[in-house]
DNA sequence: CTGTTAGCGCTTTCAC
DNA sequence: GTGAAAGCGCTAACAG
């Protein structure tokens, strides 16, 4: 490669006549007073020569990167909303965002990209939910790296500094007394096992929803990644018996699609036999047909939050924008724990 | 930040008691014969004081950085799979990449992006058909990194080294054939300008499906992204008249599964009145109702070529794997742009 | 087999 | 205002 033609520092300073160290401080605008002779001689080295800083050089010698990384199970849907958006936050405070997928909850690939994010010593982490076992936390530790996460439930403040989480357990409480209220004689949750914390607070949820009394009304806890979605549904009905209708609240709205498509196909009503309630919000639950109530995921106060928090970590200096919602938030979180509340958005699959 | 305590290889060095030299030389594993009690000093005190090498410092020694950046668009949908595809392929050959989105076809961010990633020194860069101006050569061109774009049409080879583009336009020119075929009496092409290169192909193709004797059909391009949705479906309406049915070929399947949705609120079947074939074959066009014909797009072979041709430009060894798909495909490319077919996938939403 | 040393490209005192 | 020089953490000859 020609990659060694790159000009450096060292090349414009020679090209403009200076030394380096004035090339330097053109470059970083600092509050050194300097003819501006000079400057104007530095800058049109610098595009006489199409020189381009290397940042590997100069984080190393800032001993600071200006780097932020973020760990996703993967790019779809929720998690690629959730990516764009803090990309675009941090942005503003001067910050990169490199995006690394570990395809899927896979713990090896997870920590693989953690180990590389953290050798490229990058200012914070963030990440889902980890899949990994929290024993890696000595490798996050060790270097005092900030990491905070999002939608994961029960990690050591040692490790994590922050858990910005959705209130999935309140959600799910609400889709079973929606579907209660609505007549349904039998409620049915269709999670999936692999879906780590976040399927455990939706159970949760979902248990307490149908209330301590134990209401008279058939209920189950179904896992599609163990049973693959045609048979839940058969379960479904199985369990439900002549109890209609039967409500069933499933993880996610792709989900709630399928089983919609399903229903479709064996000619079963929604939402006189079957009422649906999916979560996320995708764009498609609005336009399926009947469209899939559902829940929407407040992914901008998310990345806000986590954006902040992080920044001041940092020890960056926060606007009053950030500033009060640090103050508002924060102040409500349980431990390192916040929760934020999610909206129902009634469609059609659950009203006639 | 307690930052300044990450361990270096010095304190290993000295932790072991050999020099730094040797301490790099297990790290590296070089074909350097080492007494093995010298390897295993230095492994324990490697775990022992938690040290964690240093990308930077590394790279910039190296001068080479084994990293490689992705642009796209945003995460969802093709894009998302594409990134996520791509990433476990360079994987394979010890690469790592950083993936950017660039909020829609923002040229700003993309040009940030882009030169953030060349700030970096990263070895190769791959991003979907640019929205910038092709001035930004310079930039690119001046070092040498090797750059593959994908579906992007009429980049000049001293910018882009491979373009490899998905055939949208023989798939189109299927499409409207198969409209015809099933009896269409008027085809509308529903597109996006902001599709660049991409809707400019699909529309070509479109049209040359049509055939040049100008068939006897009713026929008309309309721009989604000028009159949304529901207007744009008026005026397929009414342009087609007394017309029946009328296939609708739209951008992508996102773009077709809200034209389903509307038709669905205004009685309008499909496919007896209106025929519907999307592009992108996204989960939720097989799960929708009824189901969207659809493209696939083989993002496989795609990111394969890809990851491949990136690979060889390096200066990388492939495998045999890879040389046998180069050899298989890059000679067809017209010029530098390689042309991928696309599988139609039969549904309910053309047939009856 | 192991250690010395000269960089990699840039930032940052601290004199001049 | 500007420049000389000492690192930042690591690699890669080259001696020994």
């Amino acid at each position: 490669m020609s990659k060694s033609k790159q000009p450096t520092i060292i090349d414009v300073a020679s090209e403009a006549g200076v030394s380096i160290a004035t090339v330097s401080n053109v470059l970083n605008r600092r509050k050194v007073p300097m003819a501006p002779e000079t400057i104007r001689k530095v800058e049109e080295a610098i595009v006489r020569l199409g020189y381009r800083r290397n940042v590997m050089a100069t984080n190393l010698s800032r001993r600071r990167s200006y780097e932020l990384g973020l760990i996703i199970p993967h790019f779809g849907g929720y998690y690629g909303r959730f990516a764009e958006s803090l990309e675009q936050k941090v942005h503003r405070f001067g910050y990169h965002l490199s995006v690394f997928s570990a395809a899927g909850m896979d713990p090896e690939i997870e920590q693989r990209h953690l180990e590389h994010l953290l050798q490229r010593r990058v200012d914070g982490l963030v990440s889902h939910g980890l899949a990994m076992s929290m024993k890696s936390t000595q490798q996050l530790v060790g270097g005092g790296t900030p990491l905070v996460i999002f939608n994961g439930w029960g990690w050591p403040e040692e490790i994590v500094q922050l858990a910005v989480n959705l209130d999935f357990a309140k959600a799910s409480a609400q889709a079973v007394r929606s579907f209660l209220n609505n007549g349904c004689r039998s409620v049915i949750y269709v999670g999936k096992s692999n879906g780590m914390g976040a399927n455990d607070q939706r159970i949760q949820g979902f248990l307490s929803g149908l209330g301590n009394d134990s209401e008279p009304v058939v209920h189950a806890l179904l896992d599609v990644s163990e049973l693959g979605v045609a048979r839940t549904l058969d379960e479904a009905l199985r369990l439900s018996g002549e109890c209609r209708p039967i409500g069933i609240y499933t993880f996610n709205d792709a989900l709630a699609l399928e089983i919609l498509a399903l229903c479709h196909e064996r000619g079963i009503r929604v939402p006189e036999d079957v009422q649906l309630i999916g979560m996320d919000n995708e764009l498609y639950s609005k336009a399926s047909f009947p469209a899939i109530t559902s829940f929407d995921m407040p992914v901008d106060l998310q990345t806000s939050l986590v954006a902040a928090f992080l920044m001041k970590q940092i020890g960056e200096d926060l606007d009053e924008e950030s500033t009060l919602l640090l103050e508002e938030h924060l102040p409500r979180a349980i431990g390192h724990e916040l929760l934020i509340d999610l909206d129902m958005i009634v469609r059609k699959s659950t009203i006639a």
